[in-house]
DNA sequence: GCAGTTATGTGACAGTGTGTAACAACATTG
DNA sequence: CAATGTTGTTACACACTGTCACATAACTGC
């Protein structure tokens, strides 16, 4: 399996960010499996496919990827979104999903082969990998509440307000995102349409929660009740 | 993270089962994993809480556990089922859901220090695992699936599906299920109200899809049709 | 510049599922 | 056996979101 997205989305509740757990990271440095090749890759590229036997582990450098999957009959479904510093490809050696970029992206690829002789040799980094994939769960988790649990209004507020938290996290600040993939996008990771997606933005700006000169540039106005929404504090009950 | 329910739920595509990857239960008992201590849980009863630190992992002898989360405000998300087979509590030391058990339930509890150490000094007990934390997020990954893009027909037969096709990998009949869990149970599950997840029932009987002479034993009418269903092979696109 | 394509926004309307409620079936209890 | 509680079923009005249609904006290549 597949995405791990460490600092991943999802956080309706947001009580508890997803760890750091980078320390991933530095440990595929420490092993120099940074002389990997780095892949530039234009937008809308598949990485791999759903059922692929997975060839490489990738980091993320810049860009973003999207993880989803797509029914018989065409429906889709983002699962995950990916940006720069994140790690997908862990998990099992059969691919969960289909991973296409969303943006021009640059990816650091390292081979499965060199990544299990890594693992073999050390066993805390094995052990570091699984704890990714365990956040994945989690985070997987955390988007099934959101889908099944919020209203169009809590869903985007939520999807928001994890790239805010994301940018807290690495340092940016916490009050303006910037949305590298499309509103179909977004609205099949939220589980509506892109129509929806569109009135909810409007009602946020009409609301005074949100500016957005560009389209994919979005400044918080009002954090707290965006949080408070995203946490799905609603009336309900 | 944890949960791992082998033959897991959530199969709207059906296209693959989860691997039987049950390899680790013989792992299990050739450790002597398999000396811990039998417990006997009533129905109701709670296991564990979100963002508990986890003491055991459990294998699931009879009755059945419900892994869920639940909001600020009360609304409840049942993540997964687990059944006789299936062992929860794999993944990460923090709990990243709550476990209850909606029946009678005998657990086999194997304390946490002994399972380390057991992976400590066999690498490919720890690969198994994984793997199974692997699998449990492919699942998560399809309950997106069926929430956030099938109709309420579609989820449920979708949901009846899955235990079709369980007990056949356990080599018991698919033309009929036992449901141990109660309307609302399933109702979070799905996404649904139990109000609908009762109406489709009744729909389900009335289109001679289904026949049930007690609220808890499904019997397959149409099984070709459910299946249809069950995959999201509906109108749409 | 202009046409053509893609992405996004807005509006009217219908449909699915919800929520409330009342009711039925069954078990447990006094 | 009546009383109470739990679970499941059914009915109906309403709200949210999806569908369909079209408008607008941004970007492309010519």
């Amino acid at each position: 399996m597949i995405n791990i997205a460490a600092h991943s989305f999802h956080d309706a509740t947001a009580i508890k960010l997803p760890q750091p757990a980078m320390a991933i990271a530095p440990m595929l440095a420490a092993k120099g499996l940074h002389s990997s090749a780095i892949r530039k890759v234009a937008c809308n590229e598949t990485l791999w496919c759903e059922g692929d036997e997975r060839s490489h582990i990738f980091v993320v450098r810049t860009g973003a990827v999207c993880l989803s999957r797509t029914l018989p009959n065409g429906r889709r479904i983002v699962l995950d979104f990916a940006y720069p510093g994140d790690i997908i490809g862990l998990g099992a050696d059969t691919q969960p999903c289909d991973a296409h970029t969303v943006q021009l992206t640059r990816l650091e690829a390292i081979p499965v082969a060199a990544f299990k002789r890594a693992v073999a040799e050390d066993p805390e980094f094995g052990r570091q990998a699984s704890i990714q994939v365990a956040n994945a769960l989690s985070a997987a988790y955390q988007h099934v509440v959101v889908i099944s649990k919020l209203s169009a209004n809590e869903r985007l507020a939520s999807f928001l307000m994890a790239l805010s938290r994301r940018n807290e996290a690495h340092g940016l600040s916490p009050m303006s995102v910037l949305l590298p993939m499309k509103r179909l996008d977004i609205a099949d990771f939220l589980g509506l349409t892109i129509e929806t997606v569109s009135r909810t933005f409007t009602r946020f700006r009409d609301a005074g929660l949100i500016a957005m000169d560009q389209h994919n540039v979005v400044v918080f106005r009002d954090l707290a009740k965006l949080r408070a929404l995203a946490a799905g504090e609603g009336e309900h009950d």
